[in-house]
DNA sequence: AATGAATGAGCGTTCATTCAT
DNA sequence: CATGAATGAACGCTCATTCAT
């Protein structure tokens, strides 16, 4: 990895653990060049504006979190087992002491509703992982039909938002418990 | 209502519908005293800072928003249907042309951490609408125990604070329909 | 005059004072307010740019040069003597401890192309001006038709622009004195 | 010429170009590199400081404007001609695409008056106009004594830098046939 | 009870220039 | 000889809040 992209990648990073723990507008550009311990035009040599940050902390933290989730299903067997562990996985999740709630859901509090950029990007994160929960389903429950494979998927990612937000928003795991045991209701009663 | 009272209340609702339009860090007071009608000093004197703007605003919302459910509920005949009113009730919500999302959700985006009375605030709001979901359950679902009708309110409370947050950032009523799908199945499974 | 006006008007001073010593581009809205002795948030709730206060400089420069320049001529007796004044009311203007060339001229060179509202501004001076010199001869040179009078006055026009920009270029008063001759030869050539 | 000048020359005329056409201060050194297509450590090992570059851009641009009309001068017939042609050269100057006034004037209007040394160019490169104007009426009027065509040269000049900067201002040619008018009569009045 | 002019601290951004390679 | 990443200082501007009236 070459100086720039170093130097980069260390701007994301510190941008990143800032905007997720106090927000983004709330953060000023002197707070991440003085934590990265970079010169501000330095900063503004690697992005155009605080709000190519944003879209860069949004991918860098979709990007992780997929990874992650993604091997935390696969590590369980195949199955229900693996369906219901993207609302497992919600519990470490919860439990890192950096956790904060959802930084789409957070981040598209902060910005006005004409941009399209921002709005775009969280939009196009959420259906990625729309799209793994979908894929994660029709492996797991090939015996479905598409529409019900559909529906399910529709289900676990809304079980999976509602955990993540609520959980962040009480500050308790019940929340992640709750959607599990929805889950699972749903799972054996049919 | 004095004339104290009738400016005062003139304020909370301009802030709030601006607050909930455009989000508390990009309403600026001068923007809430231009649409008022009042000057900036006449603001100060009813309300001491731009935090307690918010905090009237998060209560006006909430106010209005239990009366709302509760009379859309009571107008179901009782039994499960007065449950699951609680999630139908999303759907004309979410088709208000000014809708746009939950306001606790986020202002709590909106402010640091440190903030404790907003935070507080909103957590108390939350507490407000789960102890209004769980006296619904009490009278709909008297046969059930104490610890089952806790765990069915809870879960009725995360199908709606799902559905409702996942409309707004979908911009689209499936999520409500996810969630009402579940709870029928739910109700009916048991 | 009201408080509010006279801050404005002071600070119209003041940036007119910077501006035309030192040029707009090279200073500063902090030089402005600090030789003011007013807040950076003062100025902008009276100018809602430093744009703003550009067009309030040239504004104010043309205005008094314009009161100056009639009283001076006023002051001759008519005929000729009218036309000649025109040049020699640069003879003082161009001692002024001050004098730093023309505004427009100067302010012109400053800004980007696309910035119509500056350049509409200093040609429409420029257009009064036009305006002055051209009633001055109608006033004056009674007995010349209508084309000839805009002739002359175009003539006069550019002879007091040429000696003004000179004067300030070559720090010395020959180009004023050489266009009084050049139009004393004009004059009496006819 | 090596490849020293010939970079060297090829920042000159990028600069040049920009310089003129948007003005001194609003170009910076990074359209003037990327235009360039050098690096930017390769402009500073060319001229020391921007200052430098516009410099030399005064001397490309005056260099190149007295061999022009040096040239278009000479093609005349000697006589009143050859000075005629002196501000008959401003219109085909005027009506170049890329015309946008006098550069000296301009660029007076952009640096600070401390600035010596860009001054201090500028005048020397408006004598060496004057020097060009006053030989060419010596050449052309031979019969008139040295303090004549001192005046006349004075004149011409003057009628010269009064077109070429109203002609701007306006952006009409009204300004140049007026000058060539006044000079005419003058010319044939005596 | 109500005003509106004034404030200080901070914002995101751009600049000409330098230095290690 | 040429590079491009990094810099410190300054830019124009906005904010929630206060104070004299």
């Amino acid at each position: 990895m070459n100086v720039k992209s170093e130097t980069r990648h260390k701007i994301i990073r510190t941008a990143s653990d800032l905007f997720y723990e106090k927000g983004y507008n709330l953060i000023g550009i002197n707070e991440i060049i003085e934590e990265s311990g970079i010169a501000k035009a330095t900063l503004y040599s690697h992005f155009r504006s605080k709000e190519e940050l944003l879209l860069a902390y949004l991918d860098e933290k979709d990007q992780e979190l997929l990874k992650n989730i993604r091997a935390f299903c696969s590590s369980k067997s195949t199955g229900d087992a693996q369906l219901i562990a993207v609302l497992e996985f919600l519990i470490p999740f919860f439990e890192q002491e950096d956790f904060n709630g959802c930084w789409c859901i957070r981040s598209i509090a902060e910005v006005p509703r004409e941009n399209v950029k921002v709005r775009t990007k969280i939009k196009s994160n959420k259906q990625a992982f729309r799209q793994f929960v979908l894929e994660l389903v029709q492996s797991n429950k090939p015996e479905l039909g598409e529409s019900q494979q559909q529906q399910l998927s529709n289900q676990l990612y809304l079980l999976y938002e509602g955990a993540l937000m609520e959980s962040h928003l009480q500050g308790a795991a019940w929340p992640i418990e709750t959607s599990i045991g929805l889950l699972k209701d749903k799972l054996q009663g049919k």
